[in-house]
DNA sequence: CTATGGCACGGATT
DNA sequence: AATCCGTGCCATAG
């Protein structure tokens, strides 16, 4: 990679160039892309080349060889996470990539995809062969809130096959990032939503219940009925009805849900994930993948016969050929400076984040950007650049804003809903702050009252009730 | 009197 | 330089 850069410089950097480095790095994969189409659109210095393909998966490849997949198939014995910069910004699938005569290069993903192709990227690799016609099917078909409002016998005898086939395709579906896309009704994408959620954090035991008896009273927000009918006080279930309208969204293909029914697009606006990591394989000790998307990446560089046009043109173009010149190898330059810097970062990343991201939000290391600044030696503001407005996809398919990853608190915040979920009576603010010291972390009874809100948990006077009535479970 | 929420301050983060 | 976050102090509710 440091042989690229060098052969291609031709003037000294100036700080105009290191500006434009910076403004890179806080660019995602998509308006990377847009900006470099415009580049090759109007110099003609700049050109793309072929893509490098790994030799046994046919893979987009930023440089020659085998891809670091395939290359290490087994590797088990090492926990260094393996990056690496992928042109393109899909998932990965040893073996059945695209055939390298079918793979057509000129049709890359439009930069912003609509939902059916940001889902179905996500579930790919999932479906079999005859699963993805139905997959296609159901894709199409949704409305424009994200819902499928087509009965499932429909599709199953299009299809000719069992129902339980359609069903178990659409449950992937479900399961995509917007959670509950392709559900029947707002209904069930709720309880869909409510359960995955529920694997990385408690909800509140009667939500379930609430969505499926107490739907109409939820949009009505008529919150003594509803606690009637769930057997609780009303101002539980308000606590509910909060719950479920500040954590889950009825119409998933909406960004948000409220009295602002302003149909904005950019909110509608799937951008890829950035940067995609999987486990290599399940065994304990596995090294993680990742991914990092930089469209392009080995393919874009200097156009060599323009190059070498150069020492011919004529005197009065000179001066603008040199200019494109120098655009495109900066341009090129910057990248692979950007793309050096993202994978220093995102791999010390990996390493001290490996356990959130195998494991979930209790073990999400507090670091601070500032921290992995020094540990790389970079400015603290290059770090910044590089994790804003960034998304990561983590191995369960959901994708994060890679801020998340330095979430100051979250752990701590885990750990005390651990506590109110396995609490016997219920604990006041200053009895959690003691648990929660005795377990390491420190932190004031204030800030105990302030998570508490956050996480939408109702102060132990009023969750006694909850505790004491009933205790059912959905 | 105890448990919480509000306000504001200082230090960390961006 | 602007902003966010954790915390202490104090008022208020129960």
């Amino acid at each position: 990679m440091l042989a690229q850069i060098q052969s291609t410089s031709i003037r000294p950097l100036t700080t105009a160039h290191l500006a434009q480095t910076m403004s890179l790095l806080e660019l995602t994969a998509d308006e990377l892309r847009q900006k470099i189409d415009n580049e090759l659109a109007a110099n003609p210095a700049l050109e793309l080349g072929d893509l490098h393909r790994c030799t046994v998966c046919h893979r987009p490849l930023s440089e020659p060889g085998c891809c670091p997949v395939c290359s290490q198939p087994k590797r088990v014995e090492t926990e260094e996470p393996i990056v690496f910069i992928s042109p393109r910004t899909d998932f990965h699938q040893p073996g059945e990539y695209f055939d390298s005569e079918n793979a057509d290069d000129d049709e890359w993903a439009p930069a912003i995809e609509d939902l059916p192709a940001h889902i179905l990227r996500q579930i790919a690799t999932e479906l079999t062969a005859s699963d993805r016609p139905i997959a296609a099917h159901i894709l199409t078909s949704l409305d424009e809130d994200g819902l499928l409002r087509l009965p499932l016998l429909e599709i199953a005898r299009y299809h000719h096959v069992a129902p339980s086939q359609i069903t178990q395709v659409l449950r992937l579906i479900q399961l995509a990032d917007p959670i509950g896309v392709g559900s029947g009704s707002p209904q069930e994408a709720l309880l869909v939503q409510l359960e995955v959620l529920a694997e990385t954090r408690p909800v509140p035991p009667l939500a379930a219940r609430a969505i499926l008896e107490g739907m109409d009273l939820l949009s009505r927000r008529s919150y003594n009925e509803l606690g009637r009918l769930l057997k609780i006080p009303a101002a539980q279930a308000q606590q509910i009805a909060q719950f479920i309208s500040e954590n889950l969204n009825p119409f998933p293909a909406r960004a948000h849900w409220g009295e602002t029914y302003s149909s904005n697009p950019a909110s509608l606006a799937y951008h890829d994930a950035d940067i995609i990591v999987t486990p290599l394989n399940n065994t304990p000790g596995t090294p993680l993948v990742v991914e990092i998307a930089s469209p392009y990446a080995g393919a874009l560089r200097v156009n060599p016969m323009f190059r070498d046009a150069i020492t011919q043109a004529p005197e009065e173009k000179l001066e603008q050929w040199q200019s494109h010149l120098d655009r495109a190898s900066l341009l090129v330059k910057c990248i692979q400076q950007r793309n050096y810097t993202l994978v220093r970062l995102v791999k010390r990343l990996m390493v001290l984040q490996r356990e959130f991201i195998l494991h979930g939000d209790q073990h999400l290391q507090p670091i601070t950007r500032a921290s992995l600044a020094k540990e790389l030696s970079v400015h603290e503001s290059t770090v910044s650049r590089a994790v804003s407005d960034k998304a990561i996809q983590m191995p369960n398919g959901r994708i994060l804003p890679l801020s998340k990853l330095f979430d100051r608190s979250l752990n701590v915040r885990t750990a005390m809903r651990q506590l109110i979920e396995n609490e016997n009576e219920p604990l006041s603010d200053t009895q959690l702050m003691d648990l929660l010291n005795q377990q390491g972390f420190s932190v004031a009874r204030r800030t105990v009252a302030k998570y508490r809100t956050i996480e939408g948990i109702l102060p132990a006077r009023m969750r006694y009730t909850s505790t004491k009535s009933p205790p059912q479970h959905s």
